[in-house]
DNA sequence: GCACAATTCCGAACACTGTCAGGTATTCCG
DNA sequence: CGGAATACCTGACAGTGTTCGGAATTGTGC
């Protein structure tokens, strides 16, 4: 019975149930990868784990790459999501220090979602120039956040960054599970903003430029 | 005619040809991984460029990781003679940034050398803790230079590794060969200056902390 | 000079990887 | 029910790091 009504059709039902085992790869791969590490995830090991042959899972993704880009797009979404989740509030100084936390927290509570995401480690894997771009801008909400806080300097997004990754690196690397470097989180963002934006922080008059 | 002078022994001449041959070794990786990446390096084309099976080199280093370790080794000697090669001249805000472009050269200069000393990203491969932690601390010259700069905020290692390999990490993934990013290590240095020393930048007064 | 010992070096193989080719079983449509 | 599409499998290929066992080379002590 070719249902034309509110239930799904034949072929509908198949279109969902592909998506819903695709949905159930790319989750498999999450769990194998935080498991095991980002290199550890093997075609093999994730097709028992979703109950096939590794041969199988070539029917849903054409490659492995194609499940890191998965993976990647997944993971660019809980980004944009957790630092949209909490509006910042208070001075420039206090905003600035909320997204860095902010972004500082979601990193190193997922280091492999972070080393997919912000690194680029995996040797023949390159997320699609375009979206790693976004990925990166968004990363100190520049668009809208840092326009909104009154920063035009056009290097802003460059030092937060490069500022940003570089700690989170550290803490996961050198400190993981610990505090070490998330103090260092504070520092960074009022260091930051008093060099892009001097006048969001004291109201006295500007002092002379530090550039060449 | 055991030779008791001047003149290697038989078991001297042995050991140093087995030297020669490990040099010789680390030199066909240097030159492999930088032309096919780091991760791109096998043992059956390390063995084929030093004239042997890829087996024969487990006579000369037990595992992969050893060879990585005699190249980090290498490396974080080259890193050592280059960062001492030119004494910094001038104020404290010169010689912060004669490092920090200093570091930034000898990184942007070899990817795959940069990659292997102070990026973690070799999956099976860790340097020892001890040896990574030196070149860490080494890599803003903490030790001996900025105790001469007067500078005594513990967190200022931290800082300066953070920012200058969260600079690095970005001009090599998105500007390789270019100097997009090189502008931002003098802003930086400036930057980390005024923030753990800022009585070395300007005399006046020092204005109130901006931590917490 | 010659036997002994240590050191290279190599061929074969193991367990692993991502991936492709073909065949079979299941599922859905008309 | 027949036909078509999809899902899943077995088998295999080329690559990886690494181990084993034997053969060739080299240096030493007698």
């Amino acid at each position: 019975m070719t249902a034309t009504g509110l239930t799904a059709t034949g072929l509908d039902r198949r279109a969902l149930r592909r998506e819903a085992t695709r949905a159930e790869i790319v989750s498999a791969a999450w769990d194998l990868a935080r498991a095991t590490g980002l290199s550890g995830l093997s075609m093999r090991d994730l097709g028992e784990r979703v109950g096939m042959r590794a041969q199988s899972v070539y029917s849903y993704f054409a490659s492995k790459d194609e499940i890191y880009d998965a993976m990647f797009r997944q993971g660019y979404e809980e980004f944009i999501g957790w630092m949209d989740a909490e509006p910042p509030t208070g001075d420039a100084l206090a905003r600035a220090r909320h997204f860095a936390h902010r972004f500082f927290q979601f990193c190193t509570s997922d280091p492999v979602r972070y080393q997919l995401l912000f690194l680029r480690t995996i040797p023949g894997f390159e997320p699609s120039p375009e979206s790693y771009a976004v990925a990166l801008t968004a990363l100190g909400r520049m668009d809208a956040q840092m326009a909104e806080l009154g920063i035009t300097d056009p290097d802003a997004p460059d030092l937060t960054t490069a500022i940003l990754t570089g700690l989170t690196s550290q803490q996961i690397a050198n400190d993981p599970g610990g505090r070490r470097w998330e103090r260092l989180v504070d520092r960074a963002a009022a260091m930051l903003l008093a060099e892009v934006a001097p006048d969001l922080l004291t109201p006295t008059p500007r002092r002379r430029s530090r550039r060449t």
